[in-house]
DNA sequence: GGGCACGGCCAC
DNA sequence: AAACGTGGCCGTGCCC
């Protein structure tokens, strides 16, 4: 039994898949408890890598072990899938799982966890990052580090130890090695990268420069707010500004609960529809709507984009609940519910000669409560052939046509909402929302047991876990809310994952997006069917949580074959008809309220 | 100039 | 006693 612990020294991070076959510079490796041995040479290392029975390093899969795959063809899937590799990043947060609220990275980097398991000496910690970083500074960039510099090669040689010292603290079981597999399939997102069309990418930018102008413009001239900046209204000075506008249209400014002027968009739909005959308000109502309502995505995809003309976002499973991040740029947050900011997915293109298809799972968030609660009228309501709103219309109203009406109750079975949030989310009066509670745990007894009992394990033990073994802390004194949706968000993330693991392998390399419950692929446009089955079939199956009676299906849709990311929605979204490619494409329309076309439907207007 | 909190936008 | 969960990212302002 040999063990191969190893780090590797690289140009800048962010560069991974796009820097160049000179991204590894040095490589510290050791053979169980032999020295650590420095090489440039990454084929070695690979070499000594193949050869081991186990192989451990920190992030190995999502870096180290990426970067040999990507620039010196190491057959990582080979070792992850042998059960060969240790990340003691994953057995980190496995061991110790993180808090919800505040994804602090810094809590799972290697002197972080080697303070925490063995109170190291402080001679050590003084070295960390910061050391590396400095080097970067002094010389120009991590990419321009001597290889023979003394402190840059002592940092490394610390590292391999502590690394090794912090693996020995680390245990793993069957669930670990599950998700270091999960973790290397999600790779291929971040390694193949998703196309960005970058012409629009620059023509939007451009247009949105102009329509902020304008409306900083208005702002300067109508209320007297501050020039210059990215957004003057957020400033000090704008602030006070807008205070008196507020004040001189003889509304009282709001503010939000810590006293500053409160200026989201639902305090301002608000207090619209109590003053909706005040048209100075209105004015300046509209303008603060537009001003801040326009986003930087397209800026931030443009940032990411690198020389291949490809985002490569980084994926981690770093939330309290297992939930996947997408970052760098953050896929997650891309327009999709509202129609001023659906286009937003319109950047990012399948690769030449293939198809977007997007695949999402059906209600796997209540499908994974009902998994766990077994109550039988809820668990029913997921048989096949069976509408789950409409299921819900029924119990909570007698009434099937209510269907519209039962969603936000749903939403709040699974997240502990009160009558206050329903009543403000369902556009309820507070009493209707509380009978509607009220029936919801009346109808479902075993739904209304299980959250008690979730919430009083929380209590006793700080940590929950999911039906796939997945730890998860859950916030003293939040039990009440976090401990049923920590179950329902950690067991839905966990159902996905088993979709991802049953994907054949040729459909890898094809993964570009994972948004929660729905995964994107790009495949070729002449095995577009061939994928499409595939992918059906991988995500869906029965499940049922260990020792529990009834199984809950769990089920998927697919999308349109899209010629970009919105693309993919176009007959989900027919009342806007600009999410179509193919709509775009054509010079004008007929719709006053389309967001494509928006400059021929001004001139159209105005004649 | 980095770190952090806040308040704004957004997703599932 | 009541109870809306998990996040990313941007711009500003303030701190060290």
């Amino acid at each position: 039994m040999q063990t191969v612990y190893f780090d590797i020294e690289t140009a800048d991070a962010d560069e991974l898949y796009t820097y160049g076959p000179s991204f590894c510079r040095l490589a510290g490796y050791a053979v169980d408890d032999g020295p650590v041995v420095l090489t440039t040479d990454m084929d070695e290392l690979c070499a000594v890598l193949r050869d081991a029975d186990r192989v451990v390093a920190h992030n190995a899969i999502a870096f180290d072990l990426a970067a040999l795959e990507h620039w010196h063809g190491l057959d990582v899937g080979c070792l992850v899938d042998e059960g060969r590799v240790r990340d003691t990043l994953i057995l980190a947060r496995h061991n110790d799982p993180p808090l919800s609220g505040h994804t602090d990275d810094r809590r799972y980097n290697l002197d972080a966890i080697g303070k925490r398991l063995f109170s190291r000496g402080k001679d050590l910690s003084a070295t960390g990052e910061s050391t590396l970083k400095g080097l970067a500074r002094e010389f120009g960039g991590y990419d321009r580090i001597p290889v023979d510099d003394s402190s840059y090669r002592k940092y490394l040689v610390r590292d391999v130890e502590l690394l090794r010292a912090v693996a020995a603290y680390l245990s793993c079981d069957t669930y670990a090695l599950r998700e270091h597999c999960v973790v290397w399939r999600l790779t291929h997102i971040s390694k193949h990268g998703f196309r960005v069309d970058v012409v629009e990418a620059r023509r939007r930018l451009a247009s949105q420069q102009k329509r902020v102008a304008v409306l900083q413009q208005r702002m300067v001239q109508v209320y007297g707010l501050p020039i210059g900046g990215k957004a003057p209204q957020r400033t000090k000075v704008g602030v006070i500004a807008l205070e008196r506008a507020f004040t001189d249209c003889g509304i009282e400014p709001p503010r939000t609960p810590k006293g500053a002027l409160a200026t989201g968009k639902d305090v301002l739909a608000a207090l619209l529809q109590g003053h909706p005959c005040n048209e100075s308000l209105v004015e300046l109502v509209e303008t603060l709507r537009a001003l801040n309502g326009e986003r930087s995505v397209t800026q931030t995809t443009l940032d990411h984009t690198g020389s291949d003309g490809r985002v490569h976002p980084s994926v981690d499973a770093r939330q309290t609940t297992g939930r996947i991040s997408v970052t760098k740029p953050g896929l997650t947050v891309m327009g999709k519910r509202d129609r001023a900011n659906v286009l937003e997915r319109s950047l990012l293109l399948p690769d030449e000669g293939e198809v977007l298809v997007a695949f999402d799972l059906s209600q796997v968030d209540a499908r994974a409560i009902a998994a766990h609660c077994q109550d039988a009228a809820y668990v029913s309501a997921f048989e096949p052939g069976k509408d789950y709103h409409t299921e819900m219309a029924v119990e909570l109203f007698g009434d099937p046509s209510r269907r519209s009406d039962a969603k936000p109750v749903t939403h709040a079975t699974t997240y502990g909402m009160g009558a206050r949030g329903l009543a403000a989310s369902a556009g309820i009066g507070q009493a209707e929302a509380q009978a509607l509670l009220n029936t919801l745990d009346s109808r479902f007894p075993g739904l209304a047991r299980f959250k008690k009992q979730v919430r009083a394990e929380a209590e006793r033990k700080h940590i929950l876990w999911n039906a796939f073994g997945r730890p998860m802390r859950v916030e003293k004194g939040k039990e009440y809310t976090k401990a049923p949706a920590a179950i329902g968000q950690g067991t839905a993330r966990d159902l996905m994952m088993e979709g991802i693991l049953r994907l054949p392998g040729w459909l890898l390399p094809c993964l570009r997006a994972i948004v929660h419950d729905e995964i994107v692929l790009s495949v070729p446009t002449d095995r577009a069917e061939e994928a499409e089955t595939a992918v059906l079939k991988a995500l869906q199956f029965s499940f049922a949580v260990t020792g529990a009676d009834v199984a809950v299906l769990v089920l998927a849709d697919k999308s349109e074959r899209g010629r970009d990311w919105a693309d993919c929605y176009r007959s989900e979204k027919v009342t806007w008809p600009e999410v179509a490619r193919d709509h775009r494409e054509q010079l004008s329309c007929l719709d006053e309220h389309c967001t494509w076309h928006i400059e021929r439907n001004e001139t159209r207007s105005a004649a």
